[in-house]
DNA sequence: TTTAGACTAAACTGTTTAGTATAGTTTTGT
DNA sequence: ACAAAACTATACTAAACAGTTTAGTCTAAA
């Protein structure tokens, strides 16, 4: 009769990654409230007593999920070139960098349903925006801050809001043809932006684009 | 035994007014799953069946409400300087604008929770997607980009591109900090970023921070 | 063979929902 | 003054919801 949360994590339970799967893509395809804990069992093979058993309820449930998905993500978006992707000359690795994360956020719906969770439940779950400012902005921001500053022949006079200015027009611009489904209306290539980012930044605005 | 709606719009009724009100205060509140109609019907001091009088359903009422708040909030935050705005030397014209943007979104949390649902929903409703792009995004960029292109004393190589560049640093600088409460981990001033954004787009980096 | 833990399907509780229907009350124009 | 239109309050239906419980199955170890 006893069920298996006792001590705390047993084993990444093949169970419990088949429940955190199922609500995940439930969560992000329908929103936390219109998802019931009924198809989150349905969508992951598992019945509903054993979600459960593996989850206090459907909150816990969906800030575990969530914040899962937050890790993958941040090591999808910020690893697959690997770790020596800071290596080169200053404005190609950042072109290289800008373009990559444009390229995954043009193509990774789940990524872009996890922008929609993320914004749109921030103000009923305080704890999921705390988890994206500590553990995706800041780490990126610091990453960005640290090369800026870290290459002196990139003249940069402040690092920190240069860090900024990188990530946001990245962001939004992914938000607004993604994520809003701008680029049927606004199109624009990513590498234009890129470019023209990357040359502001570096003060070398010196030829028309393409 | 007749209700209003068959001639699409007889006048905008106070009570039509009282529910939108209403919608907007709870769907802002709680989300669209999450609010119900009597919850509206209760904020807009109005009864069930009024409600339904005067719109079809659930997502009709949630659409209306939303579309009608962008065109209030885009005006709030487009126009309270007077149609002058724009006159002026460039530079001192972007910062006082960009400010400008970046106090409204600090101190309207209606405007912080209306930027959560239009993002949030923006999956389950892409009409509310389409209004963003095209009623919000779309002249905004075009504004920044004919302004842009209109001072060639600003030798902007790609205004469409700098434009994207200026609206995503301003807009994704206020969901990092007031949406997802970012500025109690990551502190920043607004003015600082505008400043080093407006250096950086008038290439005129020649100071540091402060 | 027994036993204990993990699991399932299904029923159940109490609440909430969207939307409708009804019957009575106020407002409005004439 | 009067009747139609607009409205309110309330009750209702049928469905869905979170979360619990029950009764029973499967598996592996003792």
């Amino acid at each position: 009769m006893d069920k298996p949360r006792e001590g705390e994590r047993r084993e990444p339970s093949a169970k419990a990654e088949a429940i955190i799967a199922g609500a995940m893509q439930e969560f992000l395809a329908h929103g936390y409230a219109a998802t019931s804990m009924d198809r989150i069992a349905k969508a992951a093979g598992v019945s509903k007593a054993t979600v459960y058993s593996y989850f206090e309820n459907k909150e816990e449930l969906f800030s575990t999920s969530i914040e899962q998905l937050a890790k993958e993500k941040y090591a999808a978006v910020f690893n697959p070139t690997g770790d020596r992707a800071l290596e080169g000359e200053p404005r190609i690795v950042l072109r290289r960098i800008l373009a990559n994360f444009l390229k995954m956020a043009a193509g990774d719906t789940q990524l872009q349903d996890f922008m929609r969770s993320m914004v749109g439940e921030s103000g009923r779950f305080p704890i999921l925006a705390q988890v994206y400012v500590c553990h995706i902005a800041k780490p990126v921001l610091e990453t960005i801050t640290g090369y800026l500053a870290s290459h002196p022949s990139l003249q940069i006079a402040d690092p920190e809001a240069t860090a900024r200015i990188i990530l946001g027009t990245v962001v939004y611009f992914a938000i607004l043809q993604e994520v809003m489904h701008g680029k049927d209306i606004l199109p624009m290539e990513g590498d234009r932006l890129v470019n023209s980012l990357v040359d502001l930044v570096t003060c070398k605005p010196n030829n028309l684009p393409k």
